[in-house]
DNA sequence: TTGGATATACGAAACCTATCGTAGATATTT
DNA sequence: AAATATCTACGATAGGTTTCGTATATCCAA
């Protein structure tokens, strides 16, 4: 299966990942705080994820609850292989650096980056 | 000015980098070696990237040289924000250590990570 | 100099995404 | 029970991407 939500799928993906179960209602009232939308549009777009197989749902009651049929670290992967792939030559360090250089991330997190390069090193001997 | 080339034209401008100035032909049989693709569809697709001030091309002769408007710099910047935001809750270290993980990297590109980290740590204090 | 190869320009078609109006079903409130 | 609110389904449209056929201009070789 091919995995490749498009900007709006992704968006109202996020909001199912956080809420691991939800309904369209759920879905419109989260992304209405960031912008405009009708209701039918985003009730549209998840049905055609649906469609697609991006996401299941259950309909036994009037109100439909949808679930994705994947997860984050999944969509996570995808991205990386996509932009490694078309902008950054194949080269993970090059996007490591990158990633680093630009958005700085704060002390606890560049700790846990040198103990997974340290773990990693381990492993690799 | 928003730079989002789409698929097709981060294919075509791989190209574009890679060689700094080129001919339509020029890409057409770079793309041609991994896809199938009409020679029009190619002048196509970058006569619309001109349009769109993508690119820029010298028309003196009659074959015109395309050259990018852009670097693959601020392409892979770009690509980074959007995959943060869409898919990494804006983690950039969640980003990092999954691209470590998934494509392992040589151990002189995890050299060059730690390096460039300790280099960071200096410039913190 | 005439025919073939190669170039650009242009337009149209097929496809996909995003948006929303309307209709009809079901629930809720008064 | 009637009015109101809420839900899904179903088009339809606008806009963008990708693809390619045809026309026209230009260069080159026989």
């Amino acid at each position: 299966m091919d995995i490749k939500p498009t900007e709006s799928e992704l968006e109202i993906l996020q909001v199912i990942w956080k809420m691991g179960q939800c309904t369209v209602r759920d879905v419109h009232e989260e992304l209405t705080k960031t912008k405009d939308a009708g209701y039918t549009t985003t009730l549209k777009l998840m049905q055609i994820m649906h469609d697609k197989g991006l996401v299941e749902r259950d309909t036994t009651s009037k109100t439909h609850l949808y679930k994705a049929l994947f997860t984050q670290e999944q969509a996570q992967s995808n991205a990386l292989d996509k932009i490694l792939s078309t902008v950054f030559k194949g080269s993970t360090s090059d996007l490591v650096i990158q990633a680093l250089g630009q958005h700085r991330a704060s002390p606890d997190e560049i700790d846990a980056i040198k103990s997974f390069l340290n773990k990693f090193d381990q492993h690799k001997k």
